[in-house]
DNA sequence: TTTATATTTCGATAGATAACGAAATGAATT
DNA sequence: AATTCATTTCGTTATCTATCGAAATATAAA
């Protein structure tokens, strides 16, 4: 008997991922930026990202020390583009997310990470 | 601050909720007969279905001793109607949703309850 | 008004998940 | 080569969730 797969609505059933997915949104982030933002441990997030990036919703690009997640701009599961592109139907903007987003815009990473 | 509310797809990623929600598109059905195709205790039944109805995905009406569960035919949510209208694309028909699909079609009430 | 049946509620328990800090890893700089 | 910094992995812990069986509730039948 094959099992049922659950694992789109398990990873989009944590508000921090969906703040993830929706910052990412408005740019290609580092852990440490994310982190910031959040205000989570680095290996919190760091775990958030690898769901994330293993579900099929982000992908990462090493640049040096840092490590870049960004929207998977082709993902091969129909249902992670529809989200994807859907997003923000899924998840309102409430204050929570208008306010990640105006931090994601300031974030300097020489300001943040290293400090 | 508000919560990100992401009771949707945390009643999504349950999988014994999604063959009920499947099984809730063939027909209306009560608890002992989900129970029944489940093959879980009536109480574990019982509870998705209070889970699923107070997120809005599904309605009950009372009929004497039995409570008729269905999909919800006007959910006040666009994300629930979203969902409903194309739960063939989240959820893809495997095995034991086939499976569950054609025991839901040969149940008969006065079999599988009271016994 | 007992009795039977369907369902829900309750309390307990096992397993899953999110969080943390510490340690390990990897890459750049000194 | 040693150091620094970003990230990941690991081990632990607290909380959440799905499950069960027993008890409570509600309705119908005898």
């Amino acid at each position: 008997m094959t099992k049922i797969d659950t694992k789109i609505f398990k990873t989009l059933s944590d508000p921090n991922r969906l703040r993830i997915l929706k910052m990412l949104q408005s740019k290609s982030l580092c852990v440490c930026e994310i982190t910031d933002v959040l205000k989570l441990a680095a290996s919190t997030v760091s775990k958030h990202l690898s769901i994330l990036r293993e579900v099929g919703f982000i992908i990462e690009q090493k640049d040096g020390k840092w490590v870049n997640y960004m929207i998977n701009p082709r993902p091969s599961d129909a249902r992670i583009s529809s989200v994807i592109s859907t997003l923000d139907f899924w998840i309102s903007d409430d204050q929570v997310i208008l306010s990640d987003k105006q931090k994601v815009q300031k974030v300097d990473r020489s300001e943040v990470c290293s400090r």
